[in-house]
DNA sequence: TCCCTACTTAGGAACATTTCTTATTTAGTA
DNA sequence: TACTAAATAAGAAATGTTCCTAAGTAGGGA
């Protein structure tokens, strides 16, 4: 999870992307902060070590961010956008009760549906990846 | 998919909700406009019939209508939200490249991964329901 | 049918996010 | 190291969504 910024400023330039100390900083910011955080989140974060960077530009990095697969968005119902930092194939437990997210990992079943739809085609459709989105309740408390 | 007014008061009181000329509106709206319409789109349709509905509270109305499971909300990365008149449970298809969003039933899945978690289960997580979010391009044209 | 109460709406303010334009900065090249 | 083109950030303004309060309305009971 622990990564430099020379490991960062490195993934930056791999995805052809200039690399800016506002790129770098939100780049660690979703690392440091962990757990999905939303653009607030992030931007409170930043403002500490970085005062003067504007709320648009936060936001237009982490679309940049997003585009370029360094790091995810997070749909939720309701409240904010939220960013993860990982970016291998994942799935997403989302708590009907809190604003809790978790991730998930299961090669298993992406191979079983990796199969089934390669038996059942979607007709017209040409499919690119799928995500589950779990819903349910933690029911112990971490 | 066409229903009455009729239908559709009485949907709204089954659901234990008061039964207002705004919500008849809305949920009228979202059957009307199919294809996941915005809430802007919705906005739009119904100011023609009732122009004084206020905006704050068509969004209001629609999340009382998402919490009593008259329409469902849909996630999408990055423009507005959309909703959804359909209530059965389905998972949606999203194109790449345009902001189209179809409706995917699949009862033969659903039951695969009913079966797939009920043998694997998560721990400390209790399921309620899985939604895929197919990601992909329509390669015919409708 | 009328009244009462709780629920609902309108309207506006607050908040979250996106978009636009201009000035600045990066990174490659001389 | 200095120059330049292209990409990027700041700041402001537009857009989308939520929240709050006062006024209005639906529906049950008298």
């Amino acid at each position: 999870m622990a990564s430099t910024s020379e490991e960062n400023c490195q993934k930056l330039k791999d995805a052809g992307l200039k690399v800016t100390p506002q790129r770098l900083a939100i780049l660690e910011a979703v690392y440091d902060l962990g757990n999905h955080p939303t653009a607030d989140n992030i931007i409170d974060h930043i403002r500490s070590a970085h005062p003067g960077i504007a709320t648009g530009t936060v936001y237009n990095i982490l679309d940049v961010l997003v585009e370029n697969k360094l790091i995810r968005r997070v749909k939720t119902d309701k409240d904010a956008m939220r960013y993860d930092g990982i970016t291998e194939k994942h799935h997403h437990l989302y708590c009907a009760e809190s604003e809790r997210i978790e991730d998930y990992f299961d090669e298993e079943l992406d191979h079983t549906l990796k199969e089934y739809f390669r038996r059942k085609r979607i007709p017209g459709f040409e499919i690119r990846d799928i995500i589950l989105q779990v819903n349910g309740n933690f029911n112990s408390h971490k």
